[in-house]
DNA sequence: GTCTATACAGTGATAGAC
DNA sequence: GTCTATCACTGTATAGAC
């Protein structure tokens, strides 16, 4: 729904936890707990995607990338939170966290793409690609309705990955 | 601001117009008026994007559709009022225009790709990734708060494209 | 056509009963 | 810790003066 759209009243109708409650776990109101949520996705995120690519094998990580990543957006049924609050009024309010997100993917993916051979020019590129790619597959997925866009964009990707790491490791 | 966030309040205090006025203009409300916003969005590309590609020298219009393209979003200091629709709960209520404006731009641009000589398998594989990318540009620009990110995404399709069209029409 | 005045539901937030 | 009651405020919407 939206930070703007996830009112105390949506909440409470979803949860079944009154106002009173709520500000009893989260004194800071609806921005405490909308950073709390963008913590927890920032944790996964560390722990699943961040730091495999930044200490794991390179080609197994990036393999493990590509599924982690279907699993959490839900093979395109679902929206990633971060995306959505860059793209309104809510970015401002959370500006730290949503630019960590993405710089921090993007650096992770480049680096790993570096250890497994390739250019840094080319590496940087393609995570950029990458990550972009990912956002606007899920977009366009829930825009036309349509799973499918995002589990062919992710294997476009990943193909694409396969094509970059061969190019810059040429077999002798 | 998103669906949302644009309150009443907001859009008297940006524009000077007062309530009154507005439901005078718009006895349908805030939906009437995000109705608008998007016909108008929607007629501005059937006439700069989609036409000339559905009906132009499909290389020139491929041309004419990187720039406009530039050109509507500001080189990336813009996004896309479709696209942050389709994020939130707001899709529901413009499902048909929403889906409609990617379709359509997606099915233009397939169809000029095929008049250039392109399989009709590859055409249509690079509309959807054009598209996408082009929403995941604006996102990921305004998440980083680097409008490079657009313009060098836009870049890349460019070249993308001229590969693509270069490989099924080998020079002899 | 524009404005002011107003209605009334829903908003985030607080206090106090249990 | 949970709830209900209540707060001040903003939200959408309407009516009527100019």
């Amino acid at each position: 729904m939206g930070y703007e759209g996830a009112s105390f009243g949506q909440i409470t109708k979803l949860t079944g936890i009154s106002k009173g409650s709520l500000f009893h776990a989260f004194p800071g109101g609806k921005e405490q707990m909308a950073a709390e949520v963008l913590l927890g996705i920032d944790e996964w995120f560390v722990k699943n995607i961040y730091e495999p690519l930044e200490t794991g094998a390179p080609n197994a990580a990036l393999a493990h990338m590509w599924t982690q990543t279907d699993k959490y957006f839900r093979s395109g049924g679902r929206v990633c939170l971060v995306g959505a609050f860059a793209l309104d009024a809510t970015r401002d309010h959370f500006q730290g966290t949503i630019q960590t997100y993405f710089t921090r993917w993007m650096h992770a993916l480049t680096g790993c793409l570096m250890r497994a051979g390739a250019d840094a020019t080319e590496a940087t590129a393609f995570a950029e690609q990458a990550v972009l790619s990912i956002q606007g597959g899920l977009l366009l997925a829930r825009a036309v309705n349509d799973q499918t866009v995002f589990t062919r964009t992710l294997k476009r990707l990943a193909a694409s990955a396969e094509t970059l790491l061969a190019c810059q490791n040429p077999p002798r």
